[in-house]
RNA sequence: AGGGGCGUGGUAUAAUGGUAGCAUAGGAGUCUCCAAAACUUUUGAUGGGAGUUCGAUUCUCUCCGCCCCUG
C-alpha cells in the first residue's frame, strides 16, 4: 500500500506521517524538493531525528546543497523504492506536488536534450522560435522558462497523467487559511529563533554556488539580509510572504492534479486527525 | 477649548469638476527534469449627510474620526 501525505507548507504532514508509519509498520519517502538536501534543516522543516521516532527514513539527506538534483532523478530514486518494497507499505511525505506526480504517475522525461540558454534573445524571439518549430505547443509567452525548455527538448507526446501503482491514497491535510497563514508566520519566527540565520550563513560559506540555497524559501530570503540587501525583520516578512504564496499554489497542484482525499486538521487534538485518517484508509483496504 | 491640517480598497499611496490609477496584501489558475522554481489572472476604495452644478471624490457647509500647534 502506498500512502501520500500532501497538503500546504506548516500544516503537519511531517507529524501525520510517521503516526501512520508506526502504526502501518510502514517507512516514509520524501516528497519534498528541498529536504532531499543535507543540511539544510531549519529552513526546511525538515523531520528531526527524535522526531522520526524510530521510523526509517528516505531520500533525506541524499545531496549536498551544490548538487544538481531535479525531478527526473527524484521519479528514479522514489520509483527504485517503490520497486524495492512492492509488498510493503510506503508513506510518502512532502509538498512537492510535481515530485509526487512524477514518483506515482506516468510523467515522462527525456535523456536527449539540448543546453542551450538563449540569453541573447528576447522572450518575444524566444517565442517565434517555439511556434516555428512546433505551432501546436502551447506555451506562456512570457515564461522564458519554459519557452527554453521548449527549444531545447525534443517534441513531448502528450501523455496522460494516470497512476502507475495499485492501492495508493493520497491523503491531504488542510485547515482554514487564516489558520494556515498564523501557523507558517508563527514556525518562522521559530526558525529564526532556532538559529537559521546561522544555519544559512554556513551554508552559503561553504556551498557558495548553491543553487538551491538561492531558491529555497527560507534561505534565499536570509540570503538578502546577509548580503545587507534589507535587514532581519525584512526578511522574516519576505519569508512569511513567500510560503503563504508557495501554500497557495501547493493548493493548487493538489486540488488539480491529483485524486486528494483532504482532512480538516484538529490541530487541539492531532489523534482524533490521525484516527480519521487511519478509518478512511482502513475503509478503502475493504 | 481655540487655530490649522488630513480622511481614497485590508495597508500604503496617485489623480481629477466628466470611466478613480499604481503598489502590496487577499482570491483563482497554468505548469511532464531548476518546481520552495517560472508564469497567468482577478475581487475590493473616495468617512456620513447636505448644498452649488448637467455632472462632486474634487468646490462649499456640517457632523464624525485622526494628527499638529497654542492654552
Amino acid at each position: 500500500m502506498i500512502i501520500a501525505i500532501v497538503g500546504p507548507t506548516g500544516v503537519g504532514k511531517t507529524k501525520m506521517s510517521v503516526e501512520l508509519a508506526k502504526h502501518y509498520g510502514a517507512f516514509v519517502v520524501n516528497s519534498d524538493a528541498v529536504q532531499v538536501y543535507k543540511e539544510m534543516d531549519i529552513g526546511s522543516a525538515k523531520v528531526k531525528e527524535e522526531e522520526m521516532d524510530g521510523v526509517k527514513h528516505y531520500l533525506f539527506d541524499i545531496k549536498n546543497p551544490d548538487e544538481e538534483y531535479t525531478v527526473k532523478d527524484y521519479q528514479k530514486d522514489a520509483r527504485d523504492i517503490l520497486d524495492k518494497n512492492k509488498d510493503k507499505n510506503i508513506i510518502f511525505c512532502g509538498g512537492t506536488g510535481l515530485y509526487l506526480s512524477a514518483a506515482l504517475m506516468d510523467y515522462r522525461f527525456y535523456e536527449d536534450e539540448a543546453d542551450d540558454s538563449y540569453d541573447d534573445l528576447t522572450n518575444e524571439e524566444l517565442y517565434k522560435m517555439v511556434m516555428k518549430k512546433n505551432p501546436n505547443l502551447q506555451v506562456d509567452p512570457h515564461n522564458r522558462v519554459r519557452l527554453i525548455r521548449a527549444l531545447n527538448r525534443k517534441d513531448m507526446p502528450v501523455v496522460e497523467p494516470k497512476l502507475l501503482y495499485e492501492n495508493v491514497n493520497i491523503i491531504g491535510l488542510t485547515t482554514q487559511r487564516d489558520k494556515l497563514y498564523d501557523i507558517i508566520n508563527a514556525r518562522v519566527d521559530e526558525m529564526f529563533a532556532s538559529g537559521l540565520v546561522d544555519e544559512v550563513r554556513g551554508l552559503l560559506k561553504k556551498y557558495p554556488t548553491s543553487r538551491v540555497l538561492n531558491s529555497a524559501i527560507g534561505y534565499k530570503e536570509v540570503i538578502g539580509y546577509l548580503n545587507n540587501a534589507y535587514d532581519l525583520e525584512s526578511a522574516k516578512e519576505l519569508i512569511k510572504k513567500n510560503s503563504r504564496h508557495y501554500a497557495k499554489r501547493q493548493y493548487t497542484w493538489f486540488n488539480n492534479k491529483m485524486n486528494v482525499t483532504w482532512f480538516s486538521v484538529n490541530y487541539d487534538n492531532f489523534n482524533e486527525t490521525i484516527k480519521e485518517v487511519i478509518d478512511y484508509i482502513d475503509e478503502i483496504k475493504k
